[in-house]
RNA sequence: GGUCCCGUGGUGAAGUUGGAGUUCACGCCGGCCUGUCAAGCCGGAGGUCGCGGGUUCGAGUCCCGUCGGGACCGCCA
């Protein structure tokens, strides 16, 4: 499969059993290593690996020169042998050379030592980069995510179907990238932050089960798991609930995980949001580890302490001195750091307590509480000598969201590192806060999201407290992905639309392209997206979604290597309808 | 929009409380070398200390601004 006119094997595949065949392999020189004239070793490389080539005549090749090699592979002489290169048993004798390109010196070692290079280097470049066996592996473990996916979305019947990129602008949501229309000055298309309100027409149109491994693009400001363009495994079905959904978009996660990995992933555990809130304090938990927020509102419910009494949710968590020893026994400097971080965070401030020997404990709060109150808190926290318990006491949301963050910042490891916790979150709220100029609650997820049949009735008297058919998956804390069930009847959809303080006429003025189609016969349908990039990066062993792209661009929206984005001339505006502002002044 | 970290030959780093023409390793160029494998030995070239301004007798070092890279907050329905 890999020869060519111009080669026999791959360089990384020669072992002893290809001892004495005539080869030609085609490659780089990764290193040659010279003792005079009439030997030197050559190491030649493809993307299957290294081989050593011995060259017993003069041939002037240096770093990177793309060479072509035929010899013959013979066992390496006594006492040669590499143990470190998976070819290193052989080397390529007799060899002939020939030149098919000459190079420059690259401007860093193309292999493992240009891991310490600046990523601005690297990514300028990347075309050398990818030559290293790091982003050769990443880019085969993202081609094997997205051939898995492919794989198990189609024998589970799902069809796959492209969707336009050029499609109209919809306020909502994440600000989106405008394409200007050259044949209507001064309209535009905007390019999709995701094939949403596609994939929902296509259940109008029985399509029943749809994927596609779906470029998403937002512009919204870039971090380490995301980036301007992604892609999202969507999916959408047709007359199901909603295990029928994270059934099926977990086979896919699950053979995904496993063709990287060789090995069936952790059953992926659910997660009401409530339970993973009161747990964990976060909406994206990180299972791998402990350290859940304690229940503390009962231990304080009588307290003179004036910062917990009355309060509407105290918790705790508790720094196990055995598996986080420097941050149990912090000083008072890092205490006050994690004081500020929580302040940060919105708590009004932090409690901290030392655990000593014999339940005696330290902390600035302690004369404010009674003996009682001291033993009960320590029998909760199960907290033994040499911990340090922290505690929040405010409003419900607060709290969590403090001792969520404060957890993360002690607990958590770097996202690649094992065991994979996959987990689905269920029964996100369907609404999130209220507008504070409006004073409408604010959709959750989107505004097509299915409530909670059980919460229908309390649409009018508490709407915060209706949970939505709207579900996350999270590996390892980050958000793989989303999706809910949808609304497919016009009646509730308005219902919702005037809840969110969206009159018809207004709601029909901003979907009504994406509303009507629902008048012909919705079925009921539900559906999911999840990031390709996040995912792959976990199963790479990666922290940065950048190391599983091709060519990504840097934290602040370029792309070092082509330089992208770049002015364009006037007339190439023109053309479009378009003129620039002046910049704006610099004081 | 904000907070924090980084920027010194091609690459990675060192450079003390401000003090001579900045140092080291790798790479590069030349020479030597027949079993190396990040080969070895000898010699050589290569710098706007990101950029601009300020403080100072004197700035890689201190201050302000700016550009670039990174982590995070906001943002990402």
């Amino acid at each position: 499969m890999n020869s060519t006119a111009m080669r026999t094997h791959m360089c990384g595949e020669l072992r002893d059993a290809h001892i004495g065949s005539t080869v030609s392999l085609c490659g780089w020189v990764a290193r040659r290593r010279e003792h005079g004239e009439k030997l030197a070793f050559v190491d030649l490389r493809d993307h299957s690996g290294i081989v050593q080539c011995v060259v017993d005549n003069d041939v002037d090749v240096r770093s990177e020169y793309v060479i072509r090699v035929t010899g013959v592979v013979r066992a390496r002489p006594e006492g040669t042998v590499n143990a470190n290169l998976p070819t290193g048993t052989v080397e390529i004798g007799d060899c002939q050379v020939e030149v098919l390109n000459i190079a420059e010196p690259p401007p860093f070692p193309v292999d493992q030592r240009a891991d310490e290079v600046d990523e601005g280097i690297r990514l300028r470049y990347r075309y050398l980069d990818i030559r290293r066996e790091r982003m050769q592996k990443n880019l085969r473990v993202r081609a094997l995510v997205n051939s898995a996916i492919r794989r198990e979305m189609e024998s589970n019947g799902f069809l796959e179907v492209e969707t336009p990129l050029l499609m109209p602008s919809t306020p909502e949501g994440a600000r989106e990238f405008l394409v200007p229309s050259r044949k209507e000055p001064g309209s535009f298309f905007a390019l999709p932050q995701s094939p949403q309100l596609w994939k929902q027409l296509l259940m109008v149109s029985g399509i029943d089960r749809y994927y596609q491994i779906a470029k998403c693009l937002r512009d919204e400001d870039l971090r380490a798991d995301r980036q301007y363009e992604f892609m999202q495994l969507d999916a959408e079905m047709s007359f199901v609930s909603q295990d029928d959904v994270l059934e099926n978009i977990g086979r896919a996660v699950v053979a995904a995980a496993k063709a990287v990995t060789g090995e069936e992933p952790p059953t992926i555990q659910r997660i009401t949001w409530l339970e993973a809130m009161n747990r964990f304090g976060v909406d994206k938990p990180d299972m791998r580890f402990g350290m859940e927020l304690v229940e503390l509102t009962h231990v304080f419910s009588g307290t003179e302490f004036k910062a917990f009494a009355g309060a509407e949710s105290i918790k705790g968590i508790r720094v196990d001195a055995k598996v986080y020893p420097d941050a149990a026994a912090s000083g008072r400097n890092k205490l006050d750091a994690l004081t500020d971080r929580a302040k940060k965070v919105g708590a009004k401030g932090l409690v901290w307590i030392k655990v000593g020997p014999d339940g005696t404990v330290e902390s600035p709060i302690a004369k404010f509480l009674s003996e009682d109150e001291i033993r009960s808190l320590v029998t909760a926290m199960e907290a033994q000598s040499g911990d340090l318990v922290l505690i929040v006491a405010d409003n419900w949301d607060t709290t969590c969201e403090v001792l969520g963050t404060l957890r993360n910042d002690i607990g958590r490891p770097p996202v690649h590192e094992g065991p994979y916790a996959y987990v689905w979150v269920t029964e996100f709220p369907l609404f999130v806060g209220v507008d504070p100029v409006s004073g409408t609650p604010r959709p959750g997820h989107h505004p097509f999201c299915h409530p909670h049949p059980d919460d229908i009735s309390l649409f009018d008297t508490d709407p915060l407290k209706v949970r939505a058919l709207a579900y996350d998956l999270v590996l390892n804390g980050w958000e793989l992905g989303s999706g809910s069930i949808r609304i497919h009847e016009p009646e509730l959809q308005r219902r919702v639309f005037n809840l969110l303080g969206i009159s018809d006429e207004e709601a029909d003025k901003r979907f009504g392209f994406f509303l009507q189609p629902f008048r012909y016969g919705a079925p009921p349908h539900g559906g999911f997206a999840f990031g390709i990039d996040r995912l792959t990066a976990i199963l790479a062993g990666e922290e940065n979604i950048r190391e599983v792209i091709a060519f990504p661009k840097t934290q602040s929206g370029a792309d070092p290597m082509t330089s992208a984005p770049t002015p364009v001339e006037n007339s190439h505006l023109a053309e479009l309808g378009l003129r620039l502002l002046p910049p704006p002044a610099t004081s």
